[in-house]
DNA sequence: CGATTCAACTAAACCGCGTTACCATCAGCG
DNA sequence: CGCTGATGGTAACGCGGTTTAGTTGAATCG
């Protein structure tokens, strides 16, 4: 019984009426005077702030959400697969990214993994009837997508990451009026060009392109932008062909189009991940990188220039692209009008990877 | 003016108090029937979730937090510098375990991320007084760490991953009694076994070890316990050499190891970013792997059976390890007394990494 | 000098839920 | 028939903030 039981004064979380109490004010003055508003003399205000601090008082965020109607969160949601997603740094970056333009607003990010889109529009219903978050960062928008539908009809705020190519799409469905959904996209097809334009200068004229999961709004944009850009310029082939993103139909799309009749003599791969399986699959068939196909990687990240052949990528920053949404999203909070605004165009760092075709293509010789 | 104004109903979420009128009761019954509590009867239970149902009611997560003491998330913080985890798998991984546990339990993951400890602690002390979280989950435990303390001082629940090695360790500070803190480590000793006595097996005596950030505790312990091993087994070399995890370090260290006078004939990397610079680097030298030297990644991902040669591994199911550590969060909030746990040892996946050594190892003659 | 105005502050209501105390109604019982 | 004890329900309060309506006391003004 000589064990040591008082070690530490119960811990309990100060409150407005603890600072009041210790102010000598009532808790509106402490109200007033932490919120800058009128009401309180200087003095006053001053010496409450100073309580304030002393005692370490911090505004329940709950309480707060309950009479402001602002819960100080924002929301994310990942729709895909876990593994899917196994060696991608895109999604770390971005997220650090949003945090960082999050933080210094003292905004929390509430983040969830789901298993599809319908599990996810069930989210953001559940969130927004629990007033969990003041508005969400929606990413990987789909072809098809009940999304922007789902949050224009909440009213909850958002962000959407790569939505719609251009302003005023006439294919985009009428959204309610209440909608405050905000646009940034990326440039995919500026982007394309900027590749295809750097593989046809060193001479190919036969593409593949290992592109990502289908259904998603940027596939299908980076696919079309293909397709318009070979018609362009006149290329022979250019051959898209869907996956998941993983490095295993990644390697199956690259063997897949090893084995054409007239196959590629340079690769485009929408992820990192999926453009280390293809070279994989090119060691794996004595074809050397570059000398007999070339390969770009749609991202850029660690691996690309540790690998030998070091990788040409496509080197957009994930983390300010994510900074620039959640800005956006606090705009959008703040109430300003939504807008629909396109990320700079990516930069393309050529690497070890992409060089002239060999003369003849291999394999159709 | 021909403008359609009212095309949606004004979205407002539905409360108890809707649900109440809606069902002809006071709200105190639609609270007693929506929480399996007695006093209301089988028929008016049955109606009122009956209309909850219909009107999509949910608990404002707010006011739940603010009466109950509850606020049905719990956080998360990383505090890494976000480049340091450029091509890491495992955060990813084990954040979706950490959901998949969650996720039953209608619980939030708050996540943020920062720039050092002291900000983390900052950061729980603020979530703490604002009462966004339940409990936290702390990852990479520092040699000596401050947040244990802070977390025992507010009475935060948390687990601890890869906390102190092992329970009851006479160098662990004596936290106070309201502390509510599980620990789920790692077998980090017996993970380094596993690995040596492989390399050991194919003949190698002199061993590399590209460690991590120095101060992180797995870092120290995996550092011992290299020694540890070599001692037991008499190896000439086993050579530790911290860095940020990063690729640019981890291929300056690989260097640094290359260019010692008695070099190792075989690499242990601590995450399979440094495993893969290790391998570049090799490459530049002109050292074949396996043949001139042999490397493990303490970590798998799918970079590791991707690249060619296909990197020997630590295979540790991060998800797993994250959903773990969700479970004892859980249960400490439920009420469960602390725990110390051991995760299951990880296991080797022996690849085309590893082979046997050198007759005389290279460089040395 | 009494009426008016304003600054400074307080009391009270509210947000949406959980919870406790209380209050009808009715069956069972002596 | 009056008392007891369930049963099924309601009113009221608290959580920790914000906000609105009041209430002072002192300065200003006619």
């Amino acid at each position: 019984m000589s064990e040591i039981e008082s070690d530490a004064p119960p811990p309990r979380r100060p409150t407005m009426k603890d600072v009041a109490r210790e102010a000598g004010v009532s808790t509106s003055a402490v109200s007033f005077a932490l919120n800058n508003r009128p009401g309180v003399s200087d003095s006053t205000r001053r010496r409450v702030i100073r309580v304030a601090d002393r005692l370490g008082w911090r505004p329940s965020s709950a309480a707060r959400a309950l009479s402001g109607e602002s819960a100080g969160a924002i929301g994310m949601v990942l729709a895909r697969p876990a593994d899917s997603l196994g060696g991608e740094s895109f999604f770390l970056q971005l997220v650090s990214g949003i945090q960082a333009s999050l933080a210094p607003r003292d905004q929390a990010l509430v983040f969830q993994m789901v298993d599809d889109v319908q599990a996810e529009c069930e989210l953001y219903r559940r969130w927004w009837a629990e007033g969990r978050v003041d508005g969400v960062i929606v990413v990987d928008p789909r072809v098809s997508d009940p999304r922007p539908e789902t949050l224009a009809v909440l009213g909850l705020p958002a962000v959407i990451i790569g939505g719609m190519e251009a302003p005023g799409n006439p294919d985009a469905p009428q959204l309610p009026r209440q909608a405050r959904l905000s646009n940034i996209w990326a440039d995919d097809s500026g982007a394309m060009d900027l590749i295809v334009r750097h593989l046809y200068g060193l001479g190919h004229r036969r593409i593949g392109h290992i592109a990502g999961t289908p259904g998603y709004a940027h596939t299908a944009r980076r696919i079309a932008s293909l397709r318009a850009a070979a018609r362009r310029l006149g290329l022979e082939h250019a051959v898209s062909v869907t996956t998941d993103f993983t490095d295993r139909q990644g390697a199956k799309a690259a063997r897949r189009l090893f084995s054409a009749p007239v196959p590629p003599t340079a690769l485009i791969c929408d992820n990192e991940v999926m453009a280390v399986a293809a070279v994989s699959v090119a060691a794996e068939r004595g074809l050397l990188i570059p000398r007999d196909v070339s390969v770009v990687s749609w991202e850029d990240s660690v691996i690309c220039h540790t690998l030998h052949p070091q990788l040409t990528a496509l080197v957009r920053k994930a983390d300010e692209f994510g900074g620039r949404a959640a800005s956006q999203l606090l705009a959008l909070l703040d109430g300003d009008a939504p807008r629909q605004l396109q990320d700079p165009l990516p930069r393309l760092q050529p690497r070890e990877s992409t060089g002239a075709p060999p003369a003849q293509g291999f394999g159709s010789g």
